[in-house]
DNA sequence: TATGAATGAGATTTCATTCAT
DNA sequence: AATGAATGAAATCTCATTCAT
């Protein structure tokens, strides 16, 4: 789907945009970056645009797959989340890049179709986790006093939160321990 | 502390971050907007970092004032957690602009001063949400299974996806209704 | 002629310029540093321009004073130029400011008035040294083989060079001492 | 060292100056000059800062093939200076405008790396021109009861007062003729 | 005499993008 | 596939100046 170069291009776009914000990403940082001309990114992206949307599309490949995966490898509903949750903190504290970008959405809302692709990704990861709850719930691994839709928000949210504050202050903590620690509470609270 | 002028330039300057992200705020588009020249501003501000640097502050004093506020009227810790997370949707509500600027943390990344004030911010939050959190297990009203800090991600947490939400999808639903809804949940789990 | 304000405007210009050069001479600058409105000046200058036009006056006014006190109470060409040189020493080590303005002819390049007063003004002091020697050298005082065009060439110059020396490098040493040393030199070359 | 496009620049920056003053180097002057935008400078040079730079190395560099041509085509300390100040009369002769640049020292004070060059080059100046009247008072050409700083300062104090004069009025005489008048009388100054 | 509020013009610089080579 | 040279538009900010109070 992309090419070597686009890969190199969206990846050192992803650091720029974690490094200093959005602002940061030029197409002159990026050329510096990788090493080429300014004219050299318009070989293989059309616009900036289409760089912001590939970061986008990378993104939600890489979920894409992960839901795949843990489809296949567990059966039930706390399995299935708990492996998203680690695997999640796992994915941030390699790149932690991915982080800065994937959680400020508002970062995208100048383009229509960057807020269109942005709604797209969060819905589906909230969908996700609705649903694997929802079957929790019909399997009774699952509390059923409270709302897939309540219980989803304060998961997702949860993680969301810690991964804000670990990005906003400069990695003060290890990510994946502390991640494995909030699983345990969400998971208290999702147990029946 | 603001004089009329400077807090008219600030609100200006949050709607225009929340109509179209932080690109949309230029000297011009805000001066534009309140009907002088692009130097008149300079009067007001010594320079955009400034007006950013009082966004902040107005969101912090505010914040501060709700805090002082709701120890004064209410005594139990839950009370105290509903009211504020209850006047906080309230707050959004009214003016859904400052949802836009003031969760979108990466937004302000690209200055030093910035990224400060808005960790001091979202530390004075969570602080604050802990230690009423703490005062709730003291008095055995909040269960203590789990421990305060995983509590309060996941209550401050799921407020601010569903605050995210609702932003980034122009407003679908009533925020202040499903606020409620939500705040039934996080009580649910935060009772003993 | 000019009043207490209008000379404490001219003052405070002298000193701007000789901080930082023309570009630090602003109104802003000006007022801040006189601890009033940029309006304010403009009550006592009609333009920047005149302000300009004032420092120059100051200076001829305060020369041509110079000249007539030299020519009072000096009757011989060399104790007439000494005093001179000695006494524009003394003046710069007082007020050194006046060095770093008086003597950047090309700072004030950008008018046509202020060229031609800038030029009044250096004609006026090389054809007043080059009186003075002429009389020296008619009265058998100062030597006749170099003509007086090209003495006053160097001992005004040598001067000039010396100020401007001491005026860059930050005052790095005595002027009037090392202008007292270049005078003993000015005089053994002059003398018969 | 500089390309053939920043050579341009860099003349162009000379004889804006020259022209009307420091105030008169603007980057839209330059563009319109050369025929450019004024983006397209910021091609050749990082910023305006820079392009001042350039001039002062171009007259180092300039000076110092100058210095080394003069030491290897003259042995005698008297050929050496005249060549050294007919040559620079030529020069200004040819390419009035840097007169009106290398000599306005006071025009770069706005920046400190400004002012190190330019003080830089003063010293090299002086320190050559002092450096051969040792000499030549070592070999008994030049008169050893005035101090080779007190000549130096006369000398080069002249010519620079010469050329200023000559600026300022808008080259009212032959500058390389009235030149040639100082330096006879220079010479006859140092004479033994 | 002075201020507070404003302005139009213009400064430097940056941006995404284009195009001939 | 990449470069060198350029551009038009726009960004932030500064300047001298004005005017009602």
């Amino acid at each position: 789907m992309f090419t070597r170069r686009q890969q190199e291009i969206v990846e050192a776009a992803i650091d720029l945009i974690a490094e200093d914000g959005i602002q940061n990403l030029t197409i002159k940082n990026l050329s510096r970056r990788i090493g080429v001309t300014e004219a050299a990114i318009y070989r293989h992206f059309e616009s900036k645009l289409d760089i912001l949307l590939a970061i986008l599309t990378f993104f939600r490949e890489q979920q894409t797959a992960l839901f795949q995966s843990i489809q296949q490898q567990h059966h039930r509903a706390l399995d299935r989340l708990k492996t998203f949750f680690i695997e999640r903190f796992r994915q941030f504290t390699r790149k932690p890049a991915l982080a800065a970008v994937i959680f400020s959405e508002e970062i995208f809302q100048n383009d229509p179709r960057l807020v269109k692709m942005i709604n797209e990704i969060m819905d589906m990861t909230l969908k996700y986790v609705r649903g694997v709850i929802l079957e929790g719930q019909s399997a009774a691994e699952i509390r059923t006093d409270i709302s897939d839709e309540q219980l989803s928000l304060m998961a997702l949210g949860g993680m969301r939160l810690l991964v804000a504050r670990w990005h906003l202050s400069d990695h003060p903590f290890d990510l994946l321990q502390e991640g494995e620690r909030l699983w345990e509470a969400i998971q208290q609270i999702l147990e029946v």
